[in-house]
This record gives structure tokens, C-alpha cells and sequence, in this order.
DNA sequence: ATGAAAGCGCTAACAA
DNA sequence: TTGTTAGCGCTTTCAT
């Protein structure tokens, strides 16, 4: 691998002098430039990055830790984020911790190859970012709600999304609504309750903890839950679960059970994931603006990235999206 | 930042001995070990990586090029990857190019960031491929035929899929049987046309140029198609897409247009991404092993990163899902 | 217009 | 058991 020296002895110059002569310095003169050019792709010299980030103790480069891949919005996310980083001539890498041991988290964060970074990760541990998070690594926290010097907070509405849908299904009519819930200790999942519960108290309604039932995000428990209520012989007239995963894996049990949906027992989910407009009956969801989350908190990095500290937590509206399921 | 230097000086110790102490090196006495560690957290003290990678010139770190995080196989992928790269102490890290301009793309492979690289990406150009793939940065492609050194190919057998699931349609007995495919240039498609008419051919079928219509991979394509096919007077009885989005396209067309599937026009996609166990009827489809192909490829760069540089060409079979549209 | 030299933070061979 | 030193490849200040 040429280096910069080699290119230098081979052009007879210094490596200052090629150096500068590769940022385009009008200082050197063209023809030493022209040279220069000429061994570099002789040699095929490139660049030495590593060596780079060194002397100038910036990688211009932010981490995008995600827990995994297989979420519907990673994708919305990631380009947000592209969007703003590459006007700052920043290039994300994304990494997801799932199934690596907090190897790559390390060697990202802690071992400074990165400049800053976005995390929407439930599982990245609190004291992990604490230790992390610095003047110069500051880390823009999506959907948790950590509070912590260096570390900023983006976030949709979850708790208004939530007021929001079920607000709807109690003007549809609909009086015995079920809230079916994700893991506890999910903050997502926290607000979404708060936010049935408001609006279910908004219109006078107690919650009744006979309709609150636990599942854990995924389409698997929704079913089997569904197949429980759908056994049962209180059915409650319509069901709020926390996540589209679980409302499918509902409205396929229920399905199954012979329950007509929505006139039997309506539903409604959250995160508008792609496959809640191809199930039977579609399904009414609350949408989160996963672009512009990308987009804010990217501008939020470079604004911390920056030197300003001042910055207040973002809360990004949803939007919801009726369908045919209520 | 404290450096390894202050490390030492505070602990009245030399770097080196700071530095093999850190990997807890048999060598230095226990109890400089223990004042170095307890300075080292008093200081708050953290290595840098960049330096230690200039040192070693290694990274550990390989990166994983994808198009996009939208597609349905990545999250497998990655995984596979992961696995892998667990075991040998490397941190894949990924990046899509979508949106990018290439600019994380040129930091990554041209400048040295990585030591490897897998891509599954059909719009990073040979040229740029030729360009970086070095012994000092070996490439594992997915799903090309690009023929270069330091370049390897690991692939799933689109022919095989595309065959398999067409002689799965001749033996249903449908007869005129039509294929609609993506973009002419992409590799995947022309395997899975290939599949297609030797599927075809091997039952004495001519392919009838009147039943191959071309989309582009998307939905929205899939489903134009599906209305003028419709409409139209001479309407095959099976339709193999080249891809599920479009068939899910075709579907959706075909459906409201009061067309009964199978009954009326079979349909069959490739992929099997999760949509197609959702639609109505549930849509056969080709399975690709996507978590096999990250084991597969991630395997492959470590074994040239070791110096193999003789390594063939790698496909892995699919598998053909049979559901409720054929 | 070009060069010499220092130094980014680390590792490792060699000395002591 | 610990220290000295050179050097990874680059940028940049200061000379020339």
C-alpha cells in the first residue's frame, strides 16, 4: 500500500508538498501538481483515512445504533438522517447490536470511531450511554427518556397517538375498550397507556383493569392473547393494541374465532407498519413521522457536535391513520 | 481526552507499561496493575481506537453495503453476518449507500476504514469495485456476476428458485404461463428469467414473447401490470412474477378486477418476503436463505483476509414456498 | 513554491 | 518488572 512518502520520493518532493498539492493548494505550482497526480495513480495511492482521523481527531463520521433490522422504519429513519448528514459531509454507519455482545457499541463509541451518535435501541443500558456520552461524543437518545448531560432527546408522541386513536374509537362508539400493552419496562409502551388512559378518562370512562391485558410486541402474542379474549365470554367491544405486531397476530386469532371485525370487536394498532394496509380488514394504526425523526435528531447532533448544549427534548406529532378495522 | 500518556504520568509509570498493563499483560506487577486501573477510571480514560488501528494497521472491522434498509432480507442478512464475524472479533458495520452519494462508501473502502467488505448492492459500480478490492481489502459480492481479483461471489440460485416454482405451475396443469419480470439489467432477474424458460422448455413449452411483460420490481409496477393484463381478452393462467412486490401488485390489480386466484389466474412471486404469508389467498413464493448467504459470504471474507485467495463461486439453494395463490 | 519537523495516541521490540 | 524508542501515515506550522 503506497503512502503518502512514497508518492513524495517518487515525485522528488516532500510529503507536505503532496500533501497540500492533493487538497488542490493553489500554493503548488501545476506542473509539480500534474506530477504528483500522475504518481498517485501510478501507485495507486489512496489515502490513509485512519491516519487521517488521527492527526485531526475528527472521523466525521456518526454512529446509528439500532437493535436490529427488521423494523419497518429503520429504513424511513436511516434516510433522514442521510439526508442531513450528508450536508455536513458526515457519513452515518449503522450498526445493530443484536446478536454482537456490545462488541461494535465499544468499539464505536467508546474507543472514539465516531464524532457523535443517534441511538434507538431499548436495550443499550442507561449506564453504558452515561459513560459514553461526552463533549465530544454527544448522542442523541430516540424514544427513551434518559436525562443526561451530553445526551439529547428526540421522541414521537406516543402518549398523544395513543389519546389520539382511542379518542376515535370512542367517538366511533365503541364502549368497552381493551388496551393490550407491550413489555412493562418499554417507555413506549408506558406512554401509549397513559395516553388510552387519558383519553379514556377524558370522556369519563375508568379504566377497567379487566380489560388491560400484557403482551410483548410481537405478532405471536397478540395471537395468543387474541385466542383467550376471543374464548371469553366478556368480549370487550374493541381492543388498542400498543403495537401492530400484536394487533395482526389479534386480528388473526380473532379471525380465526369467527369475530366479525369491526362489527363484532374493532381494532386498532400502532406504528402503521407496511402490512397493516394488506390485512383483512385493514388496520387502523398510528403513524410515526420516522423520517423526520432521522432529520431532527441528525440536526440535533451536528447543533451538539457544534458546542451547543442547550437543547431541548423533541417531540414529533403522529398521524393517524383510519382504515377499515374500526 | 485523557491519553495513555497521562495515564502514566500520573501513575509515575512509562506508557508501555501503562499500555501492556491494559491487556493485562502477565508481566507488570499486580499492584502497578491496580494503580494504573484505579487512575484509569479516575481519569475517566479511554483508548483510542484510531490510533491503535494506525498502530496495527487493522480495524477489526468489516463493512456490510446495502442499498437500502427497506428490503425485507437485510435484517436476516446482517445477522448471518454477525454471527460470524462474532466469533473472529470483528465488528461488521453497515452502510447504505442510498441517499449517500457514495461519500460513506469512498471513507469506508477507499480510504482504509475497513478491512473488508460484503456487498449486496446492484447500483456500486464495477468500476468502483475493480477500483478498491485489493489483498489488503478483499470483497465478498452477493447476488452479481462480477469476475475480479479479491472479489468473491456468493449467490442463491435465482435459476434454480425461478425453475422450480414454474415446473411447480406446469405440474398444476396451467398452461399459458406468464412471466413478468424487473429491471432487464439486473442479474437477479435475468437468473429468474432463465429459471423461467428452462422451466419452460424442459416441458416442450415454447416461451411465447406474448407472455413476458417487464416491471421494475415494484409494487406499483406490479400492479399497472396487473390492470392492462386483466383487461385484456387473452389472459394467461398463471402468472410467475419476478419478484413478491410485484406480485403483490399483480394481485391487488388482478383482484379488483373481480379475478378469483388461483381459479381465474394463478400467481406466483419470488422472495417470500414477509407480506406474501398476509395476502389473500397467501401468495407461493421462492424463498432465498438470506441468514445462510450473511454465514456464507462473512465465512468466505475471512478466509481471503487469511490470505485464501482460492475461492469459487458459492450458491445456495432456495426453497419453494407453496401457499394458497397456485 | 517547497521542505523540515513535530506530533496525533498507540504498540512492540529491545534495553535495562 | 519496567522504561526507551521508533514509527504507523498523515497534517500543519514555520522556515527557506
Amino acid at each position: 500500500m503506497a503512502t503518502l512518502k512514497d508518492v513524495a520520493n517518487a515525485a522528488g518532493v516532500s510529503v507536505s508538498t503532496v500533501s497540500i498539492a492533493l487538497k488542490h493548494d493553489p500554493r503548488v505550482k501545476e506542473t509539480t501538481k500534474r506530477k504528483i497526480l500522475e504518481i498517485v495513480d501510478q501507485l495507486g495511492y489512496r489515502p490513509n483515512g485512519i491516519a487521517r482521523d488521527l492527526k485531526m481527531k475528527s472521523t466525521q463520521t456518526m454512529a446509528v445504533l439500532l437493535h436490529d433490522l427488521g423494523g419497518p422504519f429503520y429504513s424511513e429513519l436511516v434516510t433522514g438522517v442521510q439526508d442531513v448528514a450528508l450536508a455536513y459531509d458526515y457519513s452515518p454507519i449503522i450498526s445493530c447490536s443484536i446478536g454482537g455482545k456490545g462488541v461494535a457499541l465499544k468499539r464505536l463509541l467508546l474507543e472514539n470511531r465516531v464524532d457523535g451518535a443517534i441511538i434507538l435501541d431499548p436495550y443499550i443500558e442507561e449506564s453504558f450511554i452515561r459513560r459514553v456520552a461526552s463533549p465530544s461524543l454527544p448522542i442523541v437518545l430516540l424514544d427513551r427518556d434518559i436525562d443526561l448531560p451530553y445526551v439529547y432527546r428526540v421522541t414521537s408522541d406516543h402518549e398523544g397517538g395513543a389519546y389520539e386513536v382511542v379518542s376515535h374509537l370512542i367517538e366511533k362508539g365503541y364502549q368497552r375498550i381493551a388496551f393490550v400493552g407491550g413489555p412493562q419496562r418499554s417507555f413506549d409502551n408506558q406512554l401509549r397507556f397513559n395516553g388510552y388512559k387519558k383519553a379514556m378518562e377524558s370522556q369519563g370512562k375508568a379504566v377497567d383493569s379487566r380489560l388491560i391485558f400484557a403482551g410483548d410486541f410481537t405478532e405471536k402474542s397478540g395471537y395468543a392473547l387474541g385466542l383467550s379474549l376471543g374464548g371469553s365470554d366478556k368480549l370487550p367491544d374493541a381492543i388498542f393494541a400498543a403495537n401492530d405486531e400484536m394487533a395482526i397476530g389479534l386480528l388473526r386469532a380473532l379471525s380465526e374465532l369467527g369475530l366479525k371485525i369491526p362489527q363484532d370487536i374493532a381494532l386498532a394498532g400502532f406504528d402503521d407498519i407496511r402490512l397493516s394496509q394488506y390485512t383483512v380488514p385493514k388496520l387502523t394504526s398510528v403513524h410515526q413521522p420516522m423520517y423526520e425523526l432521522g432529520i431532527v435528531a441528525t440536526q440535533i447532533l451536528f447543533r451538539a457536535l457544534n458546542g451547543d448544549s442547550k437543547i431541548e427534548p423533541v417531540v414529533l406529532s403522529t398521524q393517524l391513520m383510519i382504515r377499515d378495522s374500526t
